[in-house]
DNA sequence: GATCCTTTGTGCAGATCCTGTGCAGCGGGC
DNA sequence: GCCCGCTGCACAGGATCTGCACAAAGGATC
């Protein structure tokens, strides 16, 4: 099901929502603070944003600002308290995608949800089950595509293969043998130093878009593991 | 099947609306703010708009004057409370295409928006079933168009086919058999290197009308991408 | 802690595989 | 015949894979 970020300095709006879109089967984080919900996004990915508009630290248009930088087709929408009209030419401006006035019914607000995320999953035809998250690691088989914390990593075929059998299970530990089966589907035998050399530039590569990314771990005598 | 973008400040007749259509199997989206509508239709394509009349931050009539910059043959009918002339003079002066008084019946409605489909496909020989799009690229398959950003591209028939299976799931990557599979309707065999000279020329023609376009990534060790 | 053996990390270079491209043959339609 | 599009060969250049040789680290034993 679809992963919801929400952001509402008001703990008497935040809550009640939380519960409501929990209830529909969403996966849904909530913050009280622009801030932290900030340095979530920095390491985790969502499928749609809900952003209060007032808010202390920073308000929900420097949020935005500041995610789009990262997820640039993240969908957003903004709430307010006020039925301003300029911050709703603001909002759309800056390319939110769509702009709830409280207080709002509980019918409103999943209607709203719902047309956002069918919208942008139709628009994208993203296949969520053709996609393995572990933590801020994203592995979309489909589009041969990996991403730490919202930023794509280029990896080759072998290194996303790899990664895949350790991100399928994080935590276990995978031998060298294991992990061959799982990148060469023949039975084709390589050597251990062979995998090493695949970890090493997977793990060079995450470390260029992240320097203390360090996921993978060595399990001497044993193999790899991916943090879980 | 046809997309339609409905826009109604009013949950109330929103949503039963776009269920209403999207059960007749129409493409739908729908918005309850003019403003985020607007955002839609600056990037995504529609064959026919339903637009309420009264609405907060920008009525019906202003949002149409915005739409018909960018989509001047978009078929558009408008919704309203009051079955007020002057608004049906105005609108219609405006260029709609049709004029709708709530309440309306379904029967009603469903029997308006196939009229002025009808009116509009027949009159340009839109087979809505045979096109696809993925940002700015259009493929209508029967008319054996292909255009990017409005612009025509002379592409051959195994070219659009080609195009066609990578724009059927933008960002997806398409394996060089799977993209033989879509083009050659039997199973034929091709060499892997035609499917490259195929990618090649469909390249070199769309660069042709855009040089900045660049949709087609090359996955090494499995294929072909669109952008998406 | 010192020592030894095993296991892992890493620079590097050759082997291998994959893709882009110029070009030519082929075949159908006019 | 001529033109156009399809096909794929040959080759070049690039990307990727593989594993050696050696360095570094880990673990066991005394």
């Amino acid at each position: 099901m679809a992963q919801i970020i929400i952001v509402d300095d008001e703990v008497e709006i935040l809550a009640p929502l939380e519960q409501m879109l929990a209830q529909e089967g969403y996966h849904v984080s909530a913050f009280s603070s622009s801030l932290a919900a900030q340095a979530h996004l920095q390491r985790h990915s969502a499928d749609l944003a809900i952003f209060d508009i007032k808010m202390p630290e920073m308000d929900g248009f420097s949020l935005l600002k500041s995610v789009r930088a990262k997820m640039p087709n993240l969908p957003i929408i903004f709430l307010s308290s006020k039925a301003e009209e300029q911050d709703q030419i603001i909002g759309f401006t800056l390319g939110a995608d769509d702009y709830i006035t409280k207080p709002f019914s509980k019918h409103l607000l999943l209607f709203r949800v719902a047309a956002v995320l069918r919208r942008h999953t139709v628009g994208t035809g993203v296949n969520l089950d053709a996609r393995v998250c572990s933590g801020a690691l994203t592995i979309d088989q489909d589009r041969h595509l990996v991403t730490w914390a919202n930023t794509a990593v280029d990896l080759t075929v072998t290194e996303c293969l790899l990664l895949l059998a350790l991100a399928q299970h994080p935590g276990v530990v995978k031998t060298r043998n294991q992990l061959m089966d799982a990148a060469y589907r023949e039975a084709i035998y390589v050597s251990d130093r062979t995998i090493d050399s695949h970890i090493r530039n997977i793990r060079q590569k995450l470390k260029a878009v992240d320097p203390a990314c360090d996921i993978i771990s060595t399990v001497h005598g044993l193999g790899y593991r991916l943090q879980g």
